[in-house]
DNA sequence: ATGTGCTTGTGAAATCGTTCACAATCTAGG
DNA sequence: CCTAGATTGTGAACGATTTCACAAGCACAT
């Protein structure tokens, strides 16, 4: 496996994490090999669209056969970080915290949580999914004791921000955010921003310009 | 306003959502005049993008001057069809559903929650947010007679493809996925797909690729 | 009324991502 | 060992999106 010489495109990382599950499923079902135009039929692309993707990060198919569906998914585990266990704080115990705490499917892909933290009095000292909630007030050292490599932010958005840079502070590199806010963080932090409300309105747009 | 020639980029959309929120926030704090740096600046890109995504559906700015907070915010409004009520069902009463269901701000909106479907006999019946769950056998009528416009799916991926389908029949031309399915709908119907673990290996490729 | 300073709207250029098309190379079968 | 059939890996073409750069237009001060 070639590291790519520089940043790869996020559509190709995205539709990797796609191929995984299917090539998954495709070895669960016994199938030794698969080709690039399978793997696009599950994926919803075009085999050149599959092999693009991957050339970008080594050879991993034979020619006149496709690839073999255990060794390929071992690669992209690796591509994807996925061989090894990553620590998960949740901040924030209502509704999507909860979801995302209870979503069982993350601790089998790799992803542990390791803690969960809220400012509501009422909700620290409860367990959720087997952890307990803890005062956010002691996110800092938590956090570092707890060797989080990820965070999940699951907060009202005037909070949100102020979290984001505690947690930058406590170690944590990759910030999944829920909230609506605009976080500013130090360039070797990654955040996502998952927006309910923003997806409902690009399906409001398509149904306006049916 | 003039509808762009054919489809709009989706990226567009998206930032055109984000402006919108700034907006308001804008217009809240009384500014009644914007940039279009200033808005760039709230959305993380640039003034020539913002000038560019708001050029597909008009000229609404003031040369020298910037754009009216007001008027832009109803213009943004109305290009994303904002300007009316949407009709929406949640089909999956557990966890993500009940997140969906109890977030508010989604009423605020234009999104209104007309219906909760659920295939648990436990969860019949209850109440979520002011609506009671009804049983998912009943979902084609129940959603016709609700005229729901759009449906949010928060279930297994087992048994999302075939409710997608009989949503489809019953009229929803929207639908927004939390499960990791992969949904075969008329090409009348836009799915957007949220995938939480799927996010999250994104995240995780951003940190091994540091 | 004119000049100054600022900001828009938009072609043109640059960048980025996808699709095409085909040589290279593999397996299997005779 | 050789041929037929399949499928990869990848430059090159294409298409889409972003950035650049600047003329046009407006407000305000003088």
């Amino acid at each position: 496996m070639h590291t790519p010489t520089r940043k790869t495109a996020e559509p190709t990382v995205r539709r990797l994490s796609l191929y995984l599950r299917y090539l998954e499923a495709f070895e669960q079902a016994g199938r030794g090999t698969i080709s690039s135009g399978e793997l696009a039929q599950s994926g919803g692309t075009t085999s050149a669209q599959v092999r693009k993707d991957l050339s970008f990060f080594g050879s991993f198919g034979k020619r006149g056969l496709g690839y073999s569906t255990h060794e390929l998914t071992v690669h992209i585990r690796e591509i994807l970080g996925l061989d090894r266990q990553w620590r998960l704080v949740i901040i924030g115990a209502g509704k999507i915290g909860s979801a995302v705490a209870g979503h069982r499917g993350f601790r089998d892909r790799g992803f542990e949580i390791v803690g969960i933290f809220d400012a509501d009095p009422h909700r620290v000292g409860h367990a959720l999914g087997g952890v307990t909630v803890s005062d956010v007030r002691h996110l800092e050292t938590e956090v570092k004791r707890l060797r989080a490599d990820m965070a999940v932010l699951a907060m009202p958005a005037e909070s949100a921000p102020e979290v984001a840079t505690r947690l930058a502070k406590a170690g944590v590199h990759a910030i999944l955010d829920f909230s609506t806010a605009q976080l500013e963080v130090p360039s070797d932090v990654t955040v996502r921003s998952v927006n309910l409300a923003l997806e409902l309105e690009v399906l409001s747009f398509a149904l306006v310009n049916r």
